[in-house]
DNA sequence: CAGAAATTGGTAATCGATTACCACACTCCC
DNA sequence: GGGAGTGTGGTAATCGATTACCAATTTCTG
């Protein structure tokens, strides 16, 4: 176990300079030499040791990467997406969960900078617990963020055009004849609840409909759910909701529907994100398409911009989402929210 | 940029010997020094270079882990549980997708290999293409399967008794009355796809119901859908199916449906892993859960066992599954596809 | 053909943390 | 007080790949 390059210099009959060189290619050595070094190296199963390259190098061919939770299919999608970009430079990554809490977030940022990786990309948990940690980090290695940011950014960041994103939905569900519209969303722990809310407002605003009180819980199928009872227990019913995220709008179509409510015959329905079970479930939803094969090359691309030694002006991102109408909201209408089915085939 | 154990050491005035023990306390020191030294590296903000320790430890405290893809709901709950298990050891995870593709399986394994992972976990992509690979890989580092393995397993594996899981979903619908049964699964390129249609046919012959010819497509959404039409275009619609996974059985849920099916009064329908959006979905889907946690606990504990110099028989362990009822089965009935919803309230 | 220039091989330093080994100081006991 | 025993600090080797630097040889030039 462990084949280094003095054992193929050896066999090879060279010193180990040469058996570098030979099978670097980073200096020119004599054909035979190159000869007798590729096939020792061959013939012994030679593997550099990467560790001993990158102490060396100090350079470790490693992305970290921090997402509050593996298990939310949004953040799967982007760790999907920047791990596929990142093998196209030869690069690795070293996943992190913090668990959405900002103590976790910090110490995994603190092995991950042990180890020396050559970038962060990280979406911060919370957009105040997260601050000393990852302005420490940015100080040390490029960093950029995604999707969530932190306050004050003093870090890169790229994501989603939260404010073109809501004005498609609002836009949408007003073309649809929705005049009182409501926003179910995140508590504003991070950046996105925040942004997506006054986002909401202004599209809202713009488009001359009526936003109701919004309604704030977590990024959850449950809170979603709960969402939903709310709405039926409450003296009027919206004609349109617009939601912060997938799991809400999908829990929110089935309490509605469940109390009676005819999505989207009664209610249209928004989603945001787009990722995975939006377009399995029943009916499929309409909702907001993160651009997320786009953020993820951009984080990395921009990753290879940042120099630690001389800061620039943190760059933001914001890439403009696409609204992928589905079957939760009515496409184009006239009427209120008593309209029937018929203006359907237009769409 | 980069303060190290030197460093201390001179502004403690003691050598790199003493701060390296004092940090460490391997062996015990004056508390003077002890003193002077902590009061040293504080101030510096000294972080050791774990690539430095990985090398001169000869172990990275790094654990390589390969899946197919981590866009599969299924294998990044299992992506979770495992970075959870590593995380309490106080190890990484170092993440890659083989995205279904044996010769980027195999790439991947040598990169994780040369960077000195201390173990692998892997679910191969390919029972037969997957092999020379992994066995290769085998016999460098401890290597864990989880989920698939190839043939003739020279490695570990901790996956779910497809067996116990088959036969709790057969004998689930028979108990609600269904007498003929169709398998949906994927091709058998894998040996989850196999074990799980031999399981079935165990089951139903065990359960004394009709198996019907078994369709085999892929584990996706759009094989349960194309598997649908297929069902409605025959002539005879079983009385249940049970499917390879979740994702199949949303699918086919969804174009019975479409095709006037109801589900679960004319079919049941059980799916399999239950990740997510089984519960999502609407209605929600009978499944059988894979013990994620459990097996990722396993894996971790199988790979702190396995001892590459002497080599032991290979283990195999499978956890038994639970099915979980939810609304697309009928729980319990003496009648045949006919039912009414009326024994439901029994569950 | 002498000497400059170019080419190529080898030796040893380097990256940073750990630790085997040695040296020194101190205690203890006869 | 001297020798054994114990505790603690320092020096330098180690892990493995890369490469600065030097030395030796070949090639080129006037």
């Amino acid at each position: 176990m462990g084949v280094t390059i003095h054992d193929v210099a050896r066999a090879a009959g060279v010193s180990v300079a040469s058996a570098s060189r030979a099978l670097s290619g980073r200096r020119k050595v004599t054909p035979e030499i190159a000869e007798r070094v590729s096939r020792a190296a061959a013939e012994l199963g030679y593997q550099p040791n990467a560790v001993a390259k990158a102490l060396r190098d100090r350079t470790t061919g490693t992305i970290g990467m921090i997402v509050p939770g593996i298990g939310n299919p949004f953040f799967t999608t982007i760790v999907e997406a920047v791990e596929h970009q990142l093998q196209e430079t030869g690069r690795d990554l070293l996943l992190c969960a913090s668990q959405y809490r900002p103590d976790v977030e910090a110490r995994r940022l603190e092995t991950l900078l042990a180890r020396r990786v050559d970038g962060l990309i990280i979406s911060p948990c919370d957009i105040e617990a997260s601050v000393p940690a990852v302005l420490n980090a940015a100080r040390r290695v490029p960093l950029v963020q995604v999707d969530r940011y932190i306050e004050g950014g003093g870090a890169d960041w790229v994501g989603v055009d939260d404010d073109s994103a809501l004005a498609q939905a609002v836009e949408h569900v007003a073309a649809g004849g929705a005049r009182v519209v409501t926003f179910v969303g995140s508590r504003l722990m991070n950046s996105s609840a925040r942004s997506r809310l006054s986002g909401f407002e202004r599209a809202a605003a713009r488009a001359g409909v009526n936003a109701t009180a919004p309604l704030l819980g977590e990024f959850t199928l449950e809170w979603g759910i709960e969402a939903g009872r709310l709405l039926l227990d409450g003296d009027t019913m919206p004609d349109a909701v617009v939601c912060g995220n997938d799991e809400i709008a999908v829990g929110l179509v089935r309490a509605l529907r469940t109390g009676g409510v005819r999505v989207p015959d009664d209610v249209s329905v928004v989603g945001f994100d787009d990722v995975g079970h939006a377009a399995m479930c029943d009916p499929p939803l309409t909702t907001v398409r993160q651009p997320v094969e786009e953020m993820a090359a951009e984080a990395v691309r921009l990753l290879g911009q940042v120099r630690v030694s001389d800061p620039r002006p943190a760059q933001r991102v914001a890439i403009a989402p696409r609204l992928v109408v589905r079957e939760t909201s009515r496409p184009v209408a006239a009427g209120g929210a008593n309209g029937m089915g018929k203006g359907r085939g237009t769409a």
